[in-house]
DNA sequence: CCAGTCAAGCAGCTCC
DNA sequence: GGAGCTGCTTGACTGG
């Protein structure tokens, strides 16, 4: 749906063009953040885990991975996490890798993604503390989630159940996180359109204001006009040349013409029976 | 599955 | 420089 589509009332007068406002640029360039944004590389350890590094990057087959170290604990066995335990480490990697991003996407697109994350990591984080942090997915996790959902916006059982193990995450993650996705997506459409309506609210107000300054000013005429404007045209007028009165075509009321003409007048309708105007 | 919500984690900013 | 605050993002949960 396009601002023209919902704008399209099938009014022709006036011009409407849409210039392209810079909020609208505000909220594309909104969107396509939304959209391609990705997610950083936020680990979180259990109070538990030793603090070790939790980026270590390894590399393989030329492209960079990060080895997640405390993640995927099962979030259909575990309820919230009110950890208050504030010995956490956080590493985040900066933003601006873009050729690392490059290689990913490189990566992505060949379907060979390798997530360099071991089954004995996951035991570990799953022995610590009773209650985990929260998850955050790696980049490249992220860019498979993305690529499948870009693909099919929802799962089947089977495939969730692949992809959980291409990714090393739980079935469950890879379900929660297609239906975040899906309901965030849908609320940024809902965003846009809203924005969209609200645009075209504005622009048929100005429009419906437009007309209405018109049609004002085409009456406005009509009392200023010098009286002869007002006056019939003299070529409709038809005069009956037996009782000498002009008709303004009336009809009935034709015998109350407000101009009577003398009986010298020469008008006359020859393509009107004479008996037809009276 | 969806809508609503919570809460962890982060960036950006201010203040000292 | 870092503590504190705020707003945003996002993983996860809950109820319908």
């Amino acid at each position: 749906m396009t601002f023209q589509d919902l704008c399209n009332t099938g009014l022709t007068l006036g011009s409407t063009s849409l210039d392209h406002h810079p909020q609208d640029q505000h909220k594309t360039k909104s969107l396509l953040k939304f959209d391609r944004e990705t997610p950083s590389l936020t680990l979180g350890l259990s109070s538990s885990s030793s603090l070790e590094e939790i980026n270590q990057h390894q590399v393989s087959n030329g492209v960079l991975l990060h080895r997640q170290v405390s993640n995927s604990v099962s979030a259909a066995t575990t309820t919230s996490s009110h950890s208050n335990n504030s010995s956490s480490v956080i590493k985040r990697e900066k933003d601006g890798g873009g050729e690392e991003v490059e290689e990913v996407e490189r990566e992505r697109s060949s379907k060979v993604v390798m997530m360099m994350i071991s089954d004995h990591d996951q035991d570990l984080d799953q022995e610590g503390s009773g209650a985990r942090k929260k998850l955050r997915l790696t980049k490249e996790q992220s860019f498979v989630l993305e690529d499948r959902f870009r693909e099919h916006s929802s799962l089947n059982p089977k495939q969730k159940q692949v992809l959980a193990k291409q990714l090393n995450l739980q079935p469950r993650q890879v379900e929660v996180w297609f239906q975040n996705r899906r309901a965030r997506t849908k609320l940024k459409q809902t965003e846009v359109e809203c924005d969209l309506l609200r645009k075209c609210c504005e622009t048929l107000t100005d429009e419906n204001k437009r007309l209405r300054n018109e049609i004002q000013e085409l009456k406005a005429p009509k009392k200023t006009a010098p009286f002869y404007m007002q006056l019939p045209a003299i070529a409709t007028l038809t005069m009956c040349p037996s009782c000498q009165q002009i008709d303004s075509g009336g009809g009935e009321n034709s015998s109350k013409s407000l101009f009577p003409v003398s009986s010298k007048s020469h008008f006359y309708n020859s393509f009107s029976h004479p008996s037809a105007a009276c």
